[in-house]
DNA sequence: GCTAGTGATGTGTGATCACAGTTCGGGCGG
DNA sequence: CCGCCCGAACTGTGATCACACATCACTAGC
């Protein structure tokens, strides 16, 4: 079975499902704070805006409901969840050990490529910071970039996965002031906390990583608790 | 607005889709390892078995395949994965490290109530491991039991959860050969780290709890690789 | 004799319809 | 004027249908 040699420079065809292109969609919504704690959403209003039926966004909502991203109140209606204070607490409990875990390993294995990646991306997120007038969405962003740069140092594939879903619960409630208030936390503490972050990895510190990033989550965490948007019970 | 104070003895009739059965029928085969490596399975026949329609065993087996308990190949057929070596590597790490991290939490807070169901169950995987012929099913559920119950008592709901995913990727491997030979694992090591692990959260010795999780999730790990059913590449 | 084309069958995916249940607003009775 | 009730509109859930694609057995052609 001989072909032409020109058969291999044709790149594979990606096969996307309506469904997965939703489910990013939504998760971008999700993971930019656009979409707030308590807000609703329909599927046929969501269909009517992606411009599918209403088939693909369920199946979407269903995963991001299995991933505790979003809710199906008994009333059956879905919306993104209000956390309580002690759910919230026991979330950032949880990034903590859980993204410090995938530090630690990632200062102590990355290679060089990884590292400048890291630096690429702590620089980009500082040079967002200083502008004159910070841009909240994009601040947003570039944190992410420079959390995920670090966590896809670790080698753990399936630790990667577990961090993007914690963040897919989180994101809202995070995401909500710093958008608002992109001054405070971005001028503030977390870019003291990268830099913390990035001399450990440079010097393969594993645990000095984990505390850095951890502080960093912490940080966020006691900035949110203290706007006191949560609910009590 | 008054009503009978009885009304406050009925309980919450709980609002089940059958979407989220079918989700707990397919994860129970997983989980338990009647659903081994590379069995395809097909969304009518499994609607079939199930008696509804495909469309919930659509919806459950979309979110497994999120989980990565199941994977649909290029064909567009649905089947249970067969790891790579190097994948189930960094799963087993992944879970070492995880719930490593859980099993050290719930030494330094469990409480006499968590203690004493640890107890319970550890105590009724010796049973069973002890019996003339051992009862693989019943093992590897008892097994699970005993696992979760140290899950239960870390008291972040969010980190039980990462971990009940992590199992559902890990089962079909880990309890195809567990079922096989109960004599092997369960005779051996298993039990000793078990002992250490319910001695450790006695102490309320936290690295010590963690060390002898991440033992016993090794040891399988590595009976697992030695019986080279893995996919090489 | 062996390969390549062709049909039937079954697959997941998506759209559409049907239905029970909820929510909300308008209008009637007090 | 206030409170209650009923109905229209909308919700998620489930079933059914339609379609493009993959697989396999089979046959015609070299």
């Amino acid at each position: 079975m001989n072909s032409s040699p020109a058969l291999a420079d044709l790149p594979q065809i990606e096969r996307r499902t309506l469904a997965e292109t939703a489910y990013d969609a939504l998760s971008d919504l999700l993971a930019s704070g656009r979409l707030v704690p308590g807000d609703r959403l329909s599927l046929r209003q969501s269909a009517a805006a992606l411009g599918v039926s209403v088939m693909p966004v369920r199946e979407a909502v269903s995963r991001l409901v299995a991933d505790g991203a979003l809710e199906v109140a008994p009333n059956r209606a879905i919306r993104v969840p209000v956390l309580t204070v002690a759910e919230f607490r026991a979330l950032a409990e949880t990034r903590m050990a859980v993204e410090g875990l995938a530090a630690a390993r990632s200062a102590e294995r990355r290679d060089a490529a990884e590292l400048a990646a890291i630096r690429r991306a702590e620089a980009a997120f500082r040079a967002a910071a200083a502008a004159p007038r910070p841009d909240g969405a994009r601040a947003v962003a570039l944190n992410r970039d420079l959390h995920f740069a670090v966590y896809a140092a670790c080698g753990l594939p399936p630790l990667r996965e577990i961090i993007a879903r914690l963040w897919l619960k989180a994101g809202p409630m995070i995401n909500l002031d710093l958008r608002a208030h992109p001054e405070r936390i971005v001028g503030g503490c977390a870019i003291r906390r990268h830099a913390e972050m990035l001399a450990a990895i440079e010097a393969c510190d594993g645990p000095a990583a984990a505390a850095a990033l951890a502080a960093d989550i912490g940080d966020a965490a006691e900035f949110i608790l203290s706007r006191g948007r949560l609910r009590e019970t």
